[in-house]
DNA sequence: TTGTAAGCGTTATCAG
DNA sequence: CTGATAACGCTTACAA
């Protein structure tokens, strides 16, 4: 690969003028060298080395999105809008997956933040739980970020960074108010994962909307966000006799494994039960979910216009929405 | 943040021994000088500068996935096979969303090649299409190449590179060829996005399973690899008058489109008329879809280990199977 | 307008 | 066993 070196001696210039023609430098150069540099360049189909410029600039245009999960839609939706808004700006974004494993997380804010990525997206939730890991992210976060990092979070974390998010409580009070109004009484709750800030907050909006109707919350099943957690917990739920009204999961892939685990039963939905989720996932359409609408690929272009801007942003939370379709009806 | 040069003076030693002793290199260094080195480092929190061990070494640890479209779980699920494998062996993987465009492509493998990623995997199918652009991917592929980054494709691809992939003819043939053993004969086949390899190797095996059982495969509509494609694909089918016996998509999401039309129309499936997609993503099994299993974390694991080795290895074609499922019944 | 030279943080070669 | 020192490829004062 012809270096920049290579130009100038073909160019019988400098480097350093070479280099100002051919990074867009304001420094005057005149025309008949700059012609000269460009033809040199052509020639030898240059390309500068993003390492060495990162080295000396530190700064790279890359932006990291850490996700927990990249099979989970919802991460994918984020990431897109990522892509959009900063592949627009000459940003470079690559998708981290770290598989709800915070030593992956550290592993890839380390990687990230030695090739002065300018930007980290954490996509997903934290978990509350202090500990030797968590305190291991926080300070790669805060090196990150002393070496000019801007991160954002779109879900609690336990470190500093701008955050752009949604309301889950609201969002998981809003379902079951819903399926409330809809006369149902006994309804069943399955939780996201144990570990993570977005599953307490999802649980306290469901509490609260069955308290708020003076209604028990003591329906509650084990689950995660994965459609085998939904699946399973919709398999210990049909054992519940009389069978819940309703079910609302933590998440739309926890709701269509619970609807899965009713077909297999032959439990009608919603004539039987009816079925909700949260996310508005694609899968979601695909089964026409009654869930409640994040705007995840919103979230995900905030947060790199967040990364992009010249100064820290104030945390944003974005607005969700109620989206019935044909898994929940009135109670007969 | 602490360099090697800060380390050094604080040990009293060299660069160049400080160096040793933090990269693990075999170069004998005493026992003293080593925990002085070590301690300091310590203190300091050094973190080694992937930059310029990257600059220097040519070298850097990364393996880059370009995917056509990060919403399509056919595109996680190779993600995740690459990121096991190559993840345990220190390497980072970063996967770049293309969204369908050569453009974009290029301008990953530009970055990927700039930073000295150790690998690229290009998770697509490629299009027939020579054009200017494609030229331009291929000596950008080629230069990746020439600084030392090896190159595997898992679909059909217009570059020199390892190839690890699926016989997708067979697996439209093998579809194709159960619906025919349901006692189906007009069956109607909803094409994959024009312009990629892929989509023209399944429609050529469904033409072909057709063929062999005497049948004509004149039944074909445009759809596309999306959901939406599907629906409207769908939509398009239900003017048909008789319907088709059965359909068979490109895709489990476009067939899960075609399902959702149908749904829509109260045309029931399969009693009506039997679905099949190809790929077994996740979706098809929330929606129980009678799909062809294609080992799309295998291929991506495998395609890892390609990188991982030390020499080019010979093409593979892993193997697909059959999965019926519920949306598919025998002709009444 | 152009060139010189000092970094950026490593690794690697060669002497000592 | 240890240390100078020259790369790696670029940017950017500072001088001319």
């Amino acid at each position: 690969m012809a270096s920049l070196a290579d130009i100038s001696r073909r160019a019988g210039t400098s480097v350093a003028t070479a280099s100002r023609v051919l990074n867009g430098s304001t420094h005057p150069v005149s025309e008949a060298t700059r012609a000269r540099v460009l033809q040199a360049a052509a020639d030898l189909g240059y390309q500068p080395s993003a390492l060495a410029q990162a080295l000396v600039t530190r700064s790279s245009r890359i932006i990291g999105v850490i996700v927990n999960d990249i099979v989970d839609p919802y991460f994918a939706e984020i990431a897109r809008g990522v892509e959009d808004v900063a592949g627009r700006m000459g940003y470079l974004v690559m998708v981290c997956n770290a598989d709800h494993r915070v030593e992956a997380e550290i592993e890839y804010v380390r990687a990230l933040r030695d090739y002065h990525a300018d930007g980290l997206v954490f996509a997903g939730s934290g978990a509350p739980a202090a500990g030797p890991v968590n305190d291991d992210l926080a300070q790669q976060v805060e090196t990150a970020r002393s070496r000019g990092a801007r991160v954002v979070a779109l879900a609690r974390r336990e470190f500093p960074a701008m955050h752009v998010g949604v309301d889950n409580a609201a969002a998981a009070f809003d379902v079951t108010d819903y399926l409330i109004s809809l006369g149902h009484r006994r309804i069943a709750f399955v939780e996201g994962p144990p570990e993570l800030f977005t599953s307490a907050e999802r649980r306290s909006g469901f509490a609260a909307a069955m308290a708020a109707a003076g209604l028990g919350d003591e329906l509650r099943f084990a689950g995660g966000f994965d459609f085998e957690a939904g699946l399973a917990a919709g398999r210990r739920l049909l054992t519940c006799r009389p069978l819940p009204d309703a079910v609302v999961a933590a998440n739309d892939e926890a709701a269509i494994g619970v609807l899965t685990a009713f077909r297999h039963a032959d439990v009608s939905v919603p004539d039987d039960v009816s079925v909700a989720g949260i996310d508005d996932t694609r899968p979601a359409r695909f089964v026409e979910l009654t869930t409640v609408n994040l705007p995840l690929y919103d979230l995900g272009a905030v947060a790199a216009r967040h990364i992009l801007a010249d100064e820290d942003e104030p945390d944003v939370v974005l607005a969700h929405r109620l989206v019935p379709r044909r898994t929940t009806a009135r109670r007969r």
